[in-house]
DNA sequence: CAGATATAGTTCGATGAAGAACTATACGTT
DNA sequence: AACGTATAGTTCTTCATCGAACTATATCTG
């Protein structure tokens, strides 16, 4: 392990954040650095609507599919069944969603937004469509959505 | 709320994984997803190597930056200062890295890969890449750069 | 029908990460 | 030099998530 000295024409390097070498070019690697500052930047936004925008993707999905199962949710976003039940206290607690019995089964309840639920998620629909654009900044249109198509095949992968 | 019943046509979309309605479009929404979907991929696929798999992307900067501060470390994985401690003190356990007081600044140290470390990134590595095989099936070669350079981009954009 | 097996939602303990606060050290200002 | 401000690594508490175990319910098999 050798130490070397700084010279002045790398001080601008020595700023700027490190990088991973080889790993830059491993997906996965960029996956989780996108998505950890990604998820950052999101919820710094907001200082009010409770704990709804950390939830958006578990909303959304409510709203695309009401009165679905909660091992189905879970299993949507990529949960644990028992980790969903505080978040869904949350919600239920702040009147964004609820949960009822479903006639078909009895250990299960099926998930619905409330009318509240619906426009804290049109909100934050809107913000999240706000951010996006950080997000792509220099990307163009069209490559954005092959990007967004391109990371749909990537979950569809991880989902065979 | 309306309930409504199953036909026989959409039993297959039955057991399908709910999908996310509009969010499907949002790139915040896919980021989440694909990057839960394939940490916990990877993580799965290994049942030895201590934490280390976990890490393989501080371990890939640390490598590629030795000697560098605690901080930066944190910094560039997207993680605060005090949550990189717990992670050092297990690594450097586990022989993996070091820390090493640093001369110019003697509240700071600077993190070094061990010999032993430098060959569990090499296993870990290769482990990934046969992951990102996984990741990218039905994504060509070019394709897959093109995803990565993105995916550099929107980092590059969310640190500005 | 009885019993074995599987499952939905929940509880509880363990773990990883964030954030506040801390101590020692460094830097800037007068 | 003295003092005010900033910072590196750490500790401790809180929170989000996982995983094991649980109870009630559902399904399958003989």
């Amino acid at each position: 392990m050798t130490t070397h000295k700084t010279c002045q024409a790398s001080e601008e390097t020595e700023n700027a954040v490190l990088r991973g070498g080889e790993l830059e070019r491993f997906l996965g690697y960029r996956l989780r650095l996108a998505q950890i500052l990604s998820y950052r930047k999101f919820e710094e936004s907001f200082t009010d609507h409770g704990v709804a925008p950390r939830y958006l993707g578990l909303l959304g999905i409510v709203r695309a599919n009401p009165g679905q199962l909660q091992n189905r949710l879970a299993e949507a976003v990529g949960l644990q069944r028992s980790s969903l039940v505080a978040i869904l206290d949350r919600l239920e607690k702040e009147g964004i969603l609820e949960r009822r019995p479903i006639p078909d089964d009895r250990r299960a309840k099926g998930v619905w937004l409330t009318e509240h639920g619906e426009s804290v998620v049109a909100v934050l629909s809107r913000a999240a469509l706000e951010h996006e654009e950080g997000l792509t900044r220099g990307i163009s249109p069209a490559d954005r959505m092959r990007l967004i198509d391109m990371l749909g095949q990537v979950i569809d992968n991880l989902r065979d």
